[in-house]
DNA sequence: CTCCATTTTGAAGTAAACTCTAAGTGCGAT
DNA sequence: ATCGCACTTAGAGTTTACTTCAAAATGGAG
């Protein structure tokens, strides 16, 4: 798959994959003889995961990180673990954040739905 | 209250609450004689409020907009409210989307616990 | 073979959201 | 009264995460 193939499949610009790539966000992706990249299946799952990830606002040096991991090999599957534990909490602790929230929008936007009642009252008053 | 004790009590830099004062996230603190930003309990709850919100990742565009309405008075509480709503029903969007995530974070997490059983298992073959 | 779109690289540019600097004022403590 | 720290402003600088650019090479249609 060309680049320009993989950009449309997952929506993320061409110069963007060439960008991840370049940080270590991608593991290095196989050129064909004159140099330009040909993405297997497995690059694409490594897309979709970052992308994924990234959607979550996993940072993108904690990415890197996991990508750098996991080119090491076995050795790292628990610390690989570990890294994805400590963004699964991070996580959580950002959606009970949100939760509150969204508690809080509700109660405001039930004020707003109540000081328009009032408005309305006073208008048909005369 | 002056701004150093402003940013002690949010733990906002006082360049930060310079900042969002200039790019009207908060309506215009006042002075006193001297010049000095004299804080009242009022924009102490706006700098709560926007704290909370952008930590939920509202734009800073959007709160700018809401306080823009809100300081022109009660004709805007229609449209505050809508602004609310829309800011509510994105929140959720983006709630779903990290329960998902944290599912398959879960997911991941638990077959690196089965790779590590699996690779204690061999060693203890030996 | 000729075009023209696509790809390559490295480097420079951009937008958002701060963060810092410079140059100056104000005020409580010694 | 003067030291020194907090405050002021306008404007420049920084960081993150891309995005655009420039110049050269490649690739497929006609």
């Amino acid at each position: 798959m060309k680049i320009a193939e993989v950009s449309k499949k997952f929506d993320i610009s061409s110069d963007t994959l060439r960008y991840y790539e370049r940080i270590g966000l991608l593991p290095h992706v196989s050129r064909n003889k004159s140099g330009i990249r040909d993405y297997t299946e497995e690059d694409c799952k490594w897309i979709e995961f970052v992308k994924c990830m990234r959607s979550a606002g996993l940072p993108i040096e904690v990415l890197i990180e996991y990508v750098g991991l996991f080119q090491q090999g076995d050795e790292t599957i628990e610390a690989r673990k570990e890294l994805l534990i400590e963004q699964r909490n991070e996580l959580k602790r950002k959606m009970e954040e949100t939760k509150k929230i969204l508690q809080r929008l509700d109660y405001k936007i039930d004020s707003y739905e109540h000081a328009l009642l009032e408005k309305e009252k006073r208008l048909k008053r005369f």
